[in-house]
DNA sequence: ACCAAAAGGTAAACCGGTTCAAAAAAGAGA
DNA sequence: TCTCTTTTTTGAACCGGTTTACCTTTTGGT
């Protein structure tokens, strides 16, 4: 690395202190026009850039910000392969910079390790995206940083937390599927008891179908990891042992994107013989053969949100903590199927 | 944040100088056991966890690099959407921490700002995906930081540089294609003149065509920007002018998913009205019905690639610049059909 | 003109590490 | 026991910023 200009060459070159320098970048106290000008010229004609780190240093304030993608296995690098993710990533970082900071990335668990890289770089905040391990979130707190939870369900109230409403909007969802005519529909849905938004999407499936008067089916629950091969061995699964459904509500597109190719596989049609409806959107959602007809979240509003939000709580490290709830809309695309109800 | 302990207050209470503390953790000079092991039993005892922004500024060697990811557009969050850079991303910050390294990102292109952000953030070395601009690279070389270049073509050997062998991979494709019986078919590309990459793709499928004495259609090139959207729209273009072709090789495969989207709207089955193969294998191409068959390019090793070489660069200045090409392989999936050449 | 207050500027200490030069302690040889 | 080494340990300076406390000028009111 080139050797780079130091407050002090700087003030030496313009013959002033460098107290004089800093005031001048920063503005906390006044200097006269004269001064001000000529310590900028030399700025300007040294190429001079303060040094964050040292700056960070005296002030405690890094302008960094940590953000914690899931990895899906350790050593994986799959938490980026899910578009979801990324795009969350992208918007995050754009909204950041936005507003002065830098974004450092992990693709770790939240565990010891990244507590201490909280502390080793004395991040002003920290955003968690998906699940992490209870049993750090104590440790968490006790640091007493920002942090922002985005989608993920907490029982303590110990951070900001940004979602959806999981269980409304899977409500929805299966109330769609219920009103063009479904009567049998299945849930396929992540392990329940080990994911929460799992559980509400779940909630909200079973209380559409209570509304609609038709009793809960357990066989017709299937739950599987949360990615492609899961749908496709369950789209099997529901072909090969014959269970009998018009509709499936798959709780991540991820899954319904799985469940086309196994059904198609098998010789099933998607919407002609069954029909699905999906859940996230992922961009990926609209490019398939049929569309998906799915709950679309506002994925990079959640990062804007998520953004705002701590750099709030950075500002007012009091501020109370503030629970966000996003909309969601159902976009209709081509995978379900009306049908008369009757006939079901 | 909450007050961490300093090294001094771990020297104070282990009855020893900072400096003594200071070897214990980096080992520079011999410490006795009896004094080392009392300094860990302390450090372990308070948390301490040393602070890299300080250790930083006196080592002037942060462990931080910085990731460039380009964008599509000013200000959009576009290229985190697109996998194939979300994954190379992935496995980056997989293997920097790996080494010791925590990544910055950056969803800029290398400007003015970027340089300054490395200097501001004293970045040991930095990663660019993909294009840039070429009149800020000169600039970039003056910075003196290791940098690597991943999939894009520089002019200048100034940096590293990992990639494919582009016009080997594209005459691949073609090739398999022409195998495959196909004679009259199209290539749908980037913008030639903008993207090195894509010309040199256009090299190997012409090439190909050559090979198999078949002239070169100027009517069966269709150029776009890099995306979902022009794959459909040029897929309409190519039914409505009914142009006659039985293939077409997309030079990427976003192009190819965007291709059966448009060709399916058209009443175009694939592959059986028309073959399509495509190129970097994204996770999703997979996942397609059809499954899509197109060159396979091993993201996640890039990645790995990209951050050995940097470290090497890092751990010594002066090596030699060096361009890697990472082989690729051809997966066969269900979008080219096999037909009778003579037919054609 | 005279003094108080305001404005502009600066030296020096500090943030939390590393490291040099030198001091202190321990070991060795005579 | 007393030097001479060798090993351990340490005080202090430094990295590049910020900031406090204090000093100098100006300014302004009477």
């Amino acid at each position: 690395m080139k050797e780079k200009a130091t407050i002090r060459d700087v003030a030496a070159a313009a013959g002033v202190s460098a107290a004089t320098v800093s005031y001048v970048l920063n503005g906390k106290k006044k200097v006269s026009e004269q001064t001000k000008n000529a310590v900028l010229d030399v700025i300007r004609q040294m190429e001079y850039v303060p040094d964050l780190n040292a700056r960070g240093l005296s002030l405690k304030d890094t302008k960094l910000i940590g953000v914690v993608v899931p990895q899906t296995e350790p050593g994986s690098t799959l938490m980026f392969r899910n578009n979801f993710y990324s795009e969350i990533l992208g918007s995050i970082e754009f909204h950041a910079r936005q507003n002065g900071y830098h974004v450092l990335i992990s693709a770790t668990d939240v565990t010891e390790d990244y507590l201490d890289l909280i502390r080793e770089r004395n991040l002003d905040g920290v955003i968690i995206i998906g699940t992490y391990q209870n049993k750090f979130l104590s440790q968490l707190k006790q640091l007493d940083v920002p942090v922002v939870l985005v989608d993920s369900y907490c029982k303590y109230d110990w951070f900001h937390a940004i979602r959806i409403d999981d269980e409304k909007s899977s409500y929805l969802a299966t109330k769609y599927v219920l009103d063009a005519g479904h009567r049998r529909v299945a849930l396929v849905s992540g392990i329940l008891h080990e994911n929460g938004v799992m559980k509400k999407r779940f909630s909200g499936y079973q209380r559409a179908l209570a509304d609609y008067g038709i009793p809960y089916r357990e066989e017709y629950l299937f739950e599987g990891n949360v990615d492609y091969d899961s749908g496709v061995s369950i789209a099997e699964r529901i072909s090969r042992e014959k269970v009998d459904v018009t509709a499936v509500v798959a709780a991540a597109d991820i899954f319904a994107i799985g469940l086309i190719k196994g059904f198609y596989e098998e010789g099933i049609r998607v919407p002609e013989d069954i029909s699905i409806i999906g859940f996230d959107d992922l961009d990926i959602s609209a490019y398939l053969t049929p569309g998906l007809t799915t709950i679309k979240q506002q994925i990079s509003l959640k990062g804007e949100r998520a953004v705002n939000m701590l750099v709030q709580n950075m500002a007012d490290p009091n501020m109370a903590k503030v629970e966000e709830i996003l909309p969601v809309r159902l976009v209709e695309r081509a995978s379900v199927k009306r049908i008369d109800s009757d006939k079901a």
